[in-house]
DNA sequence: CATTGATGTGAAATCGGTTTCCCCATATCG
DNA sequence: CGATATGGGGAAACCGATTTCACATCAATG
């Protein structure tokens, strides 16, 4: 005899009441007399009672499930936005219902799709790159926060960095510790935080009155093969840098492994920044500088973003700032 | 007028038939006649029909969602399990719900109520230390597999490596290549994993007649911080050890970060061997020899299984080995 | 040609709640 | 003191499907 089986009429009938004044405690939608509501509470409590959720949601029309479209699940970045959207969901009484787009466009419609027709009550979309257009037409009916993308229209719901100012300052940061022969390993070419935080990078060599030299600027991606190729053929090409900006830590990684097979040493002779300050970072010998994006906090918010504006609360989302953490892979050189 | 609006009513209405009708073709339940059936497929497609899934579950008693139990996201052998849990899912019709229960007892098992209060088709649980008994009587109406534990009368539904033969094969890896002052740090004491695994360095000293030597055994946990102090202590102490077994990937991070800033090199002085293999382990400086555990394969694996189980189709959960990664933090010594 | 069986189909019951509607006491008011 | 709110609470409609039941229809069988 397992719990699911007993009904709200079960309830009733041992309390002795109708099924609406179970409904009515059950919810406090309506005063009810406390000795009626006491029996009703027993009756609960001894049968084990737990309400069929679908009827519930069938009957009420908000399914108390809150639909989470992620990317790639292990990227660490977007790992971390996804653990704290989870921890900002605890405790709200939303359940958060996953699915994956890989970066892939139809996919990712079609994970929006899933979650819709689960009828979840509100979105978190993390990263992806659906076009707004349709992001429009899918989410207009419900609530949605958008996490690490920026997006026209939706600037009171979305929650992100500013990668541009990032890609500045991790740069003006090598620039500062003498650098000027800074080579960049890019993200995916269509990735729009590599594209900002290339654009970034630009600007604080224009800034800082250094030419922008082609053969430092290595198109890569978010993994650290692209990191260890990077070196190799910068290397190979006989280009001539002193520091390294990579599109984010696994790059760095690759790119430090790549430099310690051929006996270079970091920071000494090359020195490097990653981005994500992902945990690892602080492991990499030497521990690596990194642009934290604080992913957690993000997702957090978004979560309990999400929750106040499916109820209709006020609700605000934080300006998060990536923040430079300085270790020990940039070493300050002279001239 | 969003699709969701759009009934099986008003598909019956518009195709000219009976709702039941309609039913029969969306689940190919029972036989209808041709024309019928392209006159309701037509009219699903023109109205954009979506069954709403509340009051098919209510109906049918089947959810289509599957709970998901993790510990703690954020530990990168679990996570993988948990990426692995996602995509075995894909295409399945089954969504994951997922709850976290952080290795907290209680947490779990409320973890695992709320999972069942959502009318979860079954039940994937990854890691965690909830009694047995508690976890029969919770599980016993819900199709479960379990995913990293081991336990008496769950064989057949679990999938988990043996962790005591892999704490002897990697302790054994060392003994091969002439080490004997071998050092362990441990995980979490209570930890079933940690404790296997010490007991198969236990007995990989034993077989090859090295005594055990308690000032090499450092009771640690599974994060970085615990490497690190594991060998400040030990060098403190004087202890005279030439490798570390590492209770994981992000232990052994710790460990070679902090014999890099006392200088002594790796492998050279001290070999080091991981457990995990996470990615980031092929990009530490020496690259690390680490035990590999198929996280995403048993993940993967855990969800088929799972699926089958649901629509009690024969399944069997294979027998994953873990494996050992050699790569660079193991020196060959004499003597 | 009546019987059997398979195929097709609609009406109605059911799933387990929420919510509307309506009625009955009391308490309050003019 | 009759009229009017007001707090409680039951009956029934409804949410949108699935599934059982009963009934036709039509081909095959003896």
């Amino acid at each position: 005899m397992h719990s699911s089986a007993v009904t709200i009429n079960d309830i009733a009938d041992r309390a002795g009441v109708s099924k609406s004044t179970v409904s009515r405690v059950l919810n406090s939608s309506s005063p009810v007399h406390e000795d009626k509501r006491k029996a009703v509470m027993e009756a609960m409590a001894t049968l084990g009672y737990r309400p069929n959720i679908f009827a519930r949601s069938l009957a009420g029309g908000r399914s108390m499930t809150v639909g989470v479209s992620t990317q790639s699940v292990g990227s660490p970045f977007y790992d971390a936005i996804t653990r704290g959207v989870v921890t900002g969901f605890d405790g709200s009484g939303y359940s958060p219902l996953f699915g994956s787009g890989q970066w892939q466009r139809e996919l990712q419609v079609e994970v929006i799709r899933t979650l819709l027709g689960r009828r979840v009550d509100g979105l978190v979309l993390i990263g992806g790159d659906v076009p707004l257009k349709e992001l429009n037409e899918l989410c207009q009916e419900t609530p949605t926060v958008i996490v690490g993308r920026e997006l026209p229209g939706w600037e009171k719901q979305s929650i992100h960095i500013d990668n541009l100012a990032a890609g500045c300052i991790a740069t003006k940061h090598l620039i500062e510790n003498g650098h000027s022969k800074i080579a960049i390993i890019k993200g995916n070419a269509d990735h729009p935080d590599a594209i900002q935080r290339y654009e970034g990078y630009c600007q604080a060599l224009k800034e800082a009155g250094i030419p922008l030299n082609p053969d430092l600027v290595y198109q890569g991606d978010f993994h650290s093969p692209a990191g260890i190729a990077a070196v190799e053929t910068m290397l190979d090409k006989g280009a001539d840098f002193t520091a390294i900006l990579a599109a984010n830590d696994m790059v760095a990684f690759g790119a430090r492994l790549a430099l310690f097979r051929r006996g270079i040493n970091v920071p000494e002779e090359v020195s490097i920044v990653g981005f994500d300050d992902q945990p690892e970072a602080e492991l990499m010998t030497p521990p690596l500088t990194s642009m934290r994006q604080p992913g957690i906090e993000m997702g957090n918010a978004a979560a309990k973003a999400l929750t106040a504006l499916i109820n209709d609360e006020p609700f605000e989302l934080p300006h998060l700032p990536a923040e430079l953490i300085v270790r020990e892979s940039v070493a300050r050189i002279n001239k």
